[in-house]
Parts: C-alpha cells; structure tokens; sequence
DNA sequence: GACGTTCACTGAACCGGATAAGCTGAGCCA
DNA sequence: TGGCTCAGCTTATCCGGTTCAGTGAACGTC
C-alpha cells in the first residue's frame, strides 16, 4: 500500500533527494557510477515519481483531454471515435502523456470541462472535436489560452491549432464516380447541418452537381443516428422520381439505408447504390459489401496527438492537411440499371 | 494565462491560505460571512484548485482508469465499449473524477500501465474488462493492492470487487426459446475462447443442449470480429446437417452471419434463425432487425463506476450481480421452415 | 476579575518531486 | 603551498493545496 518515494531510493542509496531526482531524470550533477546505483535501487523498489508531485513542481499535467459531445446513442455505434481514440492513445503513450476523457451533453457543457480541467490544471491541451458552424467552443478556448488541437476545418477555427481533411475534394471524387457509372439523380443523406464538415460536403455537393447539370440532385438531413437515416432513405426511395444513387454522411446511416432498400423490395446495386462516408469494418460486414470513403483514422487521431504536443511545446498553431478520404469501390455500387 | 491559486484568492479576501481552504471546503473554521466573501472572490477571479496540490496534499489523484487491451479493430467496431464508457463517465463526473483511459496491446502491458499508474498515483482505481480464464492481472492487481472492480464474473476475480451479469442463464432462455420455436440444430458462435464470459456462455449451451437432449448442437470458435463472425458461419451453413438457428456472441458477428446467409441463398429467419449477443443499434440496422440478448450497457458501466468509488472510499469488495441480459425477440427469429 | 470555553482565524508544516544555489574535496598549476 | 577550477554532491526553496497547533478576542461563569 505504501508506495516509494524519492526519499525512499535516497534513503536506500545514502544520497539526497536532489542526487535522486538528477540521476533519473538525466541531468548532470551525479556521476555515472551513482546514477547506475539510483537507478538500479529505483528499480528494485519499484519506485515511479508521483505525477501530482511532478506537475505540481513542473506545472505541467501530463496529461491531454478529449471531451465528446455526442449523446451516448450515437457515440456507442460510430466506430470513429474509437478508431480516433486508440491512434490518439498510441502517440500520447508513447510520449507517458495519459488521455482523460470526458463525455459531456451539449458544447456549453464542453466549454465548462475545458475551463474547470484548465483551471484545476488537469491537462495541458485538449482535442477538439465535431466542429460547428460557429463554435462557441473557439473563442472560449483562445480566451482560456488553452492549447488546443481542432480535428475539423478547413476555416471556423479561429487561430486555433487545426487538422482537417479534404471532404469537399472526396465527395467531388464520388459523385464525379457515379456520374461516370452513369449515375444522373444523385442523392445525398446528410449528417447533423450544424457541423462543419457537413456544411462543407454539402457546399461541395452542391457545387459539383451544378457543375455536371444534375439537376435531380438532393440532400436530405438527418442526424447520424441508423434510425434517420433509415427513414431518410425511405423518403427519398418512395418520392416519384427516386434516386439511382445514395452517398450516406456516415457508415451507419449507410447500413440502415441498405436494410431499407431491402426491405421495399429494391436491390443493390441493381436499383440503387450506395456509398457510404468513414469506411469502417462495417462497411464490409454487410451484403453486398459498402463501396466507401475511407481514410486511415487512427493515424488521423495520432497525427492529432502530435500537432497538440507541438502546440504544448510552445510551437505556433498552425492548420495541418490530413490525407483526403479514399474512395473503396466495393459491391455497392454498379452502372444504374436501365428502367 | 497565469491561473489563480489559493494565496491569490487570500490575498484579495485579506486573509490567510488555511482560511481560504476551509470556506472552499465547507469545512468549520470560518464565520459564515467570512465564507461567503470568499466564495465570492474565488468565483470572481475564476479560482479552481490544482489538483495537482490537491493530489500531492490529500494523496489522492480523482481520477479512475480504464485500461482496454482488445485489438484496435474490434475495439472501434463494437458499440459495447463506448457504451460502457459513457455509463462510467456519467457516475464519475457526477462525483467529479476524472476518468483516464489507455489502449493497450496485451495483458502484460495492461499489467504494467497499472503498475505505472499506481506507482504514479495517477488513478485511485481501476476497472478491469474482458476477464480472461486464469487471468494474470487478477493477482498483479491483489498484489499491488490496486482498488479494482472486475467487470466479469461470476468466478476468477479472486478477493477483488466485481460486478457481473448472469450470461448462463441468458443463454440458456435462449436455447429454450429457440427449442420451443421448434429449432433442434442449434449453433453458437463463440468470441475468443479464453474470456471467462465466452467459458461461462460454452458452459452453459453445453449444459442446456444435454438437458434438451439437442445432440447436434456444436460451438465454434471466432474472435468476435465480423471476417472470423462470416468465415464461422459460412463454415456451419455449408455442413451436411446445417443449423436452422445460430447464436451469435457479439453483434457484429451476428449481422456478419447475416449477410453471408443472404449471400449463400437463405432466407432469415426461414431458413435460419439468428440471435445476437450484445443488443445494440447495429441490430436494428439491418433487414431482418436481429433479435438479441440486450442489457442497459451505460447503466452497467455507472453501476461499475459507484462500487469502485465504494471500494476507493474503503468499503469491502463485494460481488455484485447486475441486471441479466433480455432476450428481445425480432424478425430474425422465427420457427424453421419445414424442408 | 480570574478563569475556562468557544469562535474565527493565522502560521507553519507537510505532501513528493524539481531545481537553483551552496558547499566540499580532489586535481591541477604556478 | 596557496589558489583555482570543477565535478559531485547537499541544502534549501518552491509548486499549491490541506491540516494541525496555536493565538487573541469575546463571552459566560462563579
């Protein structure tokens, strides 16, 4: 129960605290022969330095936050945020930084994590997350000065650090496939409007179906959740002139939007395609196999990690481009079958 | 960026430190007036306690770990963790820790990040998933004095506190359901075999298939992700006798078997009757929606989080039994078509 | 009016590290 | 031999809280 100290090794070791803590860390100060015996008898005692103790004296946390914002329903089943998690949690582990989560209701409840975990100097720097359309969470983080990493973009972040990836250039890329399929009422099932990387598809979305005249083009909103978007699909499948072709804003909807074609008797791809946004494992559990936008997402989530640890280091902030979302053409999607 | 501390909180309130702590603590000492000037002035400066200090000082860290050590491919896919997170969260926050999460490759490692944190005084606590038969961080855990609550059981948890659901008798309403619907080849994919929840679960179908004298019921062996969920169930479907009802460990490896069914011509549930484990939103994704073995994930994972800040305030490490999963009967189940 | 008690507060020690500043003895050189 | 340098340590201080042992004033008591 009693767990060493730095006293303890110095005691053991017949130095001061002051050699002890020399010898671990690396400093001058102590002679090798000393540091072997420190380290040795450090070892032996199963001595590792108090992270209270050490950021209280360094005033650094060692640690990083991430607060989710989602309510739990739609946090459990999209695979991203793990996936976003297990590479943030690689890169921060390597470094011994911990990650503290944290779920949250709304973003004014964020707002008040991020204060209280700075205040209370809980961590060094946060991860931002599902980035608004006017975020309130911006200016609250540059007024904290709190080093911050924004996972979203391009634009909206202030002069906050950011890491974005091209979605505009991605849906371009897969509407230009489905046109090229032979693909003509093309439609799109949105995510939640007030994010920012919805809004962004959607601006995209529509620039490329006026550029190559599809006049039938349509987005729908729904909420991320397969339930909406279920019944996002079922709405545009009954309208008089529907869709040859779906892109759904993430790989649950896009599931709820195969089992809703099957249901009303549609087939895929015959009838209908779909393509499904943030590839994940399953896209390639169902029948026929999603054709998907995917990207490397662990590596998106430590390429993250890294840009907030510069930041902490004092680095300038500056708005990083991640790789752009891969189209994987799976059995989803075929030439629109002539009716 | 320069973060009030409790002398400046003092300084403005004209009184000393220890005074400040009292009124902020609710502790006797102060006048009442005296308290509310200083509960005023902290709020006014936006004065909130380094925990840090608090930690080295009171010798206790507020936080809570969470180690996970499943691959990073099945992690991000099952909504089961997520879920169970946001149930820990919910209590936790509530009581205002800090819960600190670490992805780990192997059981070893999930050893040694205990044994960092506890040597750190990082976590007050930890709670341990996915128990395996024989579990080598059991002892470690004893050993280290750690408080822990194992999420798993009954059995093999040695003196620590756990919190456990009745898998065998889940399992075994099932069978019988099935058995009543009319099914006599029954088959059960399993997750990986040394998890002491998949040995409970084979124990239990063993027992009840005997008891109903089911001789060709047969379990074979996955690893929970939906490739091996397919491979298995591709496997059984090809068989001279092959089942007419399969129970699935997880759900991704339920909509897996699915998908192969429909992909090898059977209709579900005519031809074959599927029952997935872990009821999440992905069971009602599909077509057929899946029936399944469902519980209240985040009001395990708080349940979880309350007996561990018990057993961190000292109280004794009891076993605790949580609800038993609900069979929730759907369109995959039905009797079999006779052939 | 001497004494005990309570109240409201202060001062200082302490938690366990990091680190600046001070001390000591060995080695070197003039 | 004295003076100097410098490696190799020790000592003391600090980080920001909590807490315990005082302390002085007010009050009641006989």
């Amino acid at each position: 129960m009693k767990r060493p100290t730095i006293a303890d090794v110095a005691r053991h070791a017949g130095v001061s605290k002051g050699a002890v803590s020399y010898a671990l860390n690396g400093q001058p100060g102590v002679s090798e022969a000393t540091r072997q015996r420190i380290l040795a008898i450090a070892t032996e005692i199963g001595f590792s330095p108090s992270s209270a103790a050490r950021a209280l004296s360094a005033a650094t946390a060692g640690a990083v936050g991430l607060a989710l914002c989602r309510p739990a329903r739609i946090l459990g089943i999209e695979p991203f945020f793990m996936a976003l998690i297990s590479g943030v949690e690689a890169e921060l582990s390597a470094r011994s930084y911990a990650l503290t989560l944290q779920v949250v209701a709304d973003p004014d409840a964020e707002i008040a994590v991020y204060r209280r975990w700075w205040g209370e100097r809980r961590v060094d720097g946060v991860l931002v997350c599902d980035l608004r359309t006017d975020d309130h969470r911006i200016p609250a983080l540059e007024q904290l000065q709190l080093p911050a990493v924004v996972i979203g973009g391009p634009g909206g972040t202030g002069a906050l650090a950011s890491l974005w990836s091209d979605d505009a250039a991605a849906l371009t890329e897969t509407v230009e496939y489905l046109v090229a399929l032979g693909h003509r009422r093309i439609a799109r099932v949105a995510g939640l409007p007030d994010l920012r990387h919805t809004e962004i598809r959607t601006d995209a979305f529509a620039a490329v179906c006026q550029r190559l005249d599809l006049v039938d083009a349509v987005t729908v909103w729904s909420d991320y959740t397969g339930e909406e978007g279920g019944r996002a699909t079922r709405r545009l499948l009954s309208s008089a002139q529907r869709p040859t072709a779906v892109i759904y804003d993430n790989d649950v909807m896009a599931i709820a939007g195969l089992s809703v074609a099957q249901e009303m008797g549609l087939t895929v791809p015959g009838d209908l395609s779909i393509v499904a946004w943030d590839d994940s494992p399953l896209c390639r559990l169902v029948h026929p196999p999603l054709t998907a936008l995917g990207r490397d997402i662990p590596a998106y989530g430590a390429h993250a990690a890294r840009q907030l640890l510069a930041v902490i280091g004092g680095e300038p902030g500056n708005r990083v481009q991640d790789e752009t979302p891969q189209l994987t053409p799976r059995g989803s999607t075929a030439p629109p079958r002539v009716r």
